[in-house]
DNA sequence: TGCGGTTACTTGCGATATGCAAGTGATCGT
DNA sequence: ACGATCACTTGCATATCGCAAGTAACCGCA
């Protein structure tokens, strides 16, 4: 496991793949826009470490060649059960702005969410699973904007 | 779940607890000699974010002030399955030096292992539960020692 | 009561990684 | 042919890491 922690031991890889696997994103430029705030030079470096480690795959689209595919391997989709383990501690413990509800359902039904994700991953379906609860657009909070402090 | 990050987006933070969970490790020094090679300053460093952060608990020992042992709290154990999961992956895709048998067997009672783990918490038993099977000491490799490249 | 050893840390400092802003080159639509 | 788009680089300031050495509190023993 200290050899996982090499590859996913810093903010910004497991992340990276989280958005992969459940909010669909694979291109340079999704990620650029998904509101993380990574710097370019950052993702460019993650994304080739992670292919290195054979946990996501390049493939340039061949109807427009400026676009290149980030796609999740087998090996980067066996991340799924931990991520979800980590999405449930997140939503007990660290006040991400996940609705009880559907963590609550999550928790209860493990099996079935990482089935739809596995599904959706051999379909090539990139419809988003989650939305983005956490840090901004929170529904409920008036100005939902210029929260840049942590 | 990027919350989570904030706390565990680096090498040493996550492979702490997991030292504390499964193999008992508890003070300062067992940490230094745990054979993780991880720098005093940054050690301290990690256990003081893991009790900031609500995951560990100081508590110096009444028989002998010099000693402090760390303990993890409520929140810091839920992150058992995480680290079930990821112990998991590593072992199926990393080639960390655990026997299949083990692992397989984990995999299958996954919610034994996770009562076991937390019955021990409780019960404050420290006798760990995994041995190192990663990185050094290995049983079928001549030298044994002397491995400092990766 | 003094003294060496143990424990849990700091401190200093060079090496490495991060983050921002700006730039580059291939490709596309018109 | 030209401006826009996409996927990155590059330069540079700042932050973090990691090693080695040092320190302060405490313990057991003479």
């Amino acid at each position: 496991m200290s050899i996982s922690l090499e590859i996913f031991g810093d903010r910004w890889s497991l992340l990276v793949v989280r958005d992969m696997m459940v909010r669909g994103l694979a291109t340079f430029k999704d990620f650029q826009e998904s509101g993380e705030d990574i710097a370019t030079n950052i993702l460019a470096d993650r994304l080739e470490r992670l292919t290195d480690a054979g946990i996501v795959t390049r493939e340039s689209e061949v109807s427009d060649r400026r676009r290149v595919n980030y796609r999740l391997t087998e090996k980067g989709m066996d991340l799924a059960p931990v991520l979800l383990e980590l999405l449930i501690w997140g939503a007990r413990h660290e006040a991400t702005g996940a609705p009880c509800a559907v963590i609550d359902q999550m928790e209860q039904n493990r099996a079935a969410v990482l089935d739809e994700t596995r599904r959706r991953w051999e379909v090539r379906d990139r419809t988003p699973i989650l939305p983005r609860f956490d840090e901004a657009a929170r529904p409920r909070n008036a100005t939902g904007r210029a929260r840049r402090s942590h």
